[in-house]
Order: structure tokens, then sequence, then C-alpha cells
DNA sequence: TTGATGCTTGCATAATCATTCACTTACCCG
DNA sequence: CGGGTAAGTGAATGATTATGCAAGCATCAA
């Protein structure tokens, strides 16, 4: 069945490209393309391929791809998966680095931590979806917190207050 | 009514711990906590919430609160009332502000702060009645602390006791 | 007070999504 | 071949989520 595959890419590209609403919505757009299925078979391809609903503007909800590329896993490299996963915005002060993740996540993310041995890295305290890592007076928190950054593939972002990479004493 | 802000609140919380599956469980969860609300009511705070749906491993999937700052709910107003609500007094050492609440209350007022999006707040780490906030080095612990205390109501003479600005246990 | 207005909620129900079951097809192995 | 197995699908149905509507309650102005 070569027709999973294709229709599954058009439904990927379809909930990319507009704002695909509902499961027979999407429906609608599959057959405009030519490719017919029913929303049982929808429902199915939107679990495989990992779909999410997720609310805009508005109130309305609809339909994204939760990550985009499963192709780049470093093998041996756990913690960067972790951290690109999960890890939304890192930030430093001092001798500290604050990594903020999506809410439940931060122990995830500071195990990860934790048992990486990170050069720099004397320790974590995780909260919710906060961990304050603390960096050795070495590295400090600004070195810290650009290899975490590289690891996630996050871009600097301190609250809106530019500020220079690695511009910062050490 | 203020329950619907702590029962918005509780919500997030058992978001963020639990791994909640749907709403019928979610208001399992509320009732254990003393807060009822029917499934009508949980969809518009989750609506509110901006929270979604997830998938995780195992083809489950979870609610998880989605975005940030944009859009967010009650900004400034809800976060003074939550903090005039269950502060008790705020210190800072360095670019760290120790907030104390009463026991078991760290995690709502963290909460409320890490939604708010407050300027020169860049994280939080909650405990049971403590709550550790990193200020960034542009604001430092010290302005942050009083952007605090202004907002919770509290003097830096906490309960009429003078205190040192900076004197704080870290 | 009284009436208007707006917010919040529950109930009932509509809308949406997931899953069970049965069927077909393709493929592998004896 | 023929049987067995696994993947893929649709129809029907169960599970879950959203919504229209009306009631309850607070606020405000006259």
């Amino acid at each position: 069945m070569s027709s999973k595959q294709q229709r599954q890419q058009m439904v990927t590209r379809l909930i990319a490209h507009d704002n695909v609403s509902s499961q027979p919505h999407l429906q609608e757009l599959l057959k405009e393309q030519g490719i017919e299925a029913t929303q049982a078979t929808i429902s199915r391809d939107l679990e495989e391929l990992g779909a999410v609903k997720i609310r805009i503007a508005g109130g309305e909800s609809i339909y994204a791809i939760a990550e985009y590329a499963p192709a780049r896993v470093a093998p041996s490299d756990q913690l960067r998966r972790v951290m690109a996963e999960w890890v939304a915005e890192v930030t430093s002060s001092g001798n500290l680095v604050v990594v903020r993740t999506p809410p439940g996540c931060a122990h995830v993310v500071a195990s990860a931590l934790d048992r990486s041995g990170l050069v720099g890295l004397l320790g974590t305290v995780a909260g919710d979806d906060t961990i304050m890592c603390v960096a050795t007076e070495e590295v400090g928190g600004t070195g810290l917190a650009e290899q975490l950054r590289s690891l996630s593939g996050v871009t600097d972002a301190t609250g809106g207050i530019p500020r220079k990479k690695g511009a910062a004493h050490v």
C-alpha cells in the first residue's frame, strides 16, 4: 500500500499549510487532492504522525505536527534528544542558568542533565517547568547557557531584553 | 468568584504534575482537591488556559499547557491578587529572591509568577513554602524583590520587624 | 430598591474523535 | 496450491470534548 505513505505525506503537508480544524475538514481537503479516506483512517493517520490539536487565537483550534524532523537523531547522545524535545528557553544570570521546559517536564530534563556529567555543570534543581543549573566559576552561567542552548537548539532569548551572546564576564 | 481562579490554578497544577488523560479524569482529580466542577466547566477552563492534548509514547495522549506568554488571560491583576493573598515575605540575595508563603502554597504563587511574564524574572523554583526566583542581571535581586513586594503589598520591614535588604539565607 | 448588564456555571445535546469488528489484500512458508 | 499471518481499511459505535441555552449571582446606575 503505497497510498498510505502518500496519504500521510499529504496530511502532513495540508496540516502545515492550511488551518485544519477537524478530521472531516481534513477529509475534505484530501478529497480535493484526489485522496479518499474515511474519518477513521484519518484519525489513525494523525495518531501515527503524532499530530495534535493546538489552540490558536480566537478560541479556534487546529492540527499541527508535534515534532518535525525525526531524522536527525544523534545516536549516542540522548541528552541532546531530551534537550531538543523539552527545552523551551535557556537564560543565565551570574553563575546560574535557568532552563525552561513545558510544565511538568523539568525533572526529566534535569535528570538527563545530572547524568550527563557536563563539564561546567555543578548541579541542578528542578521545579515544575523550570530548572536551575549551577555553573562552575570557571565556565560561568553564560558559558554553561551557551552549551545548553547548543544542545537544545534554542536561540538566545532573555525575556525580551537583548543580550549579546557570550559577551559577558566569564 | 475567586473559585474560578483557584480552580484554574489547580487545573494547571494537576496537568503539570499528573498525566491527565481526559476531562472526566481531571474532574475526578479536582474533586480529590475539594473542587467540584462539571465537564463543561473544565472544558472552558482548559480553553482559557490554552491547554492542549498532546500525544505521548504508547499512543496515549494527555493534557499540557501549551504556550508561554502570549494572549494569557488575566495578567498582572490576577498575579497581584495571588501575591497579595499568599505571599508572606520577600527577601533577596545577589540575583536571587526568596519568597515565603504559607505551607503548601508556594506552587500556586510560583505558577502565577511564571505565567506573568514579569520583566526581570527569569524563572522560579517552588518548594513547599518557599520560592526561589532568579532575577535578570539587569534588574537584579534587589530590584526584583522590590517589584514583588509592591505586588504583594508586603513591606520591606516584614511583619513590622525591620530587615536589611539582601540579608536573607541562601 | 429596581432594573440592566455581564460573568460564571450546569444541563442537555451536538460535534468531534477514537476504537472495535469484520473484511480484504498481500505475503510467507510448508 | 492452501493455510496462516499481518497490515490496512470502512462502517458502526463508543468515548470524549464543545456549545446553546437558561439560571444564578454580583455590580452598577438611576
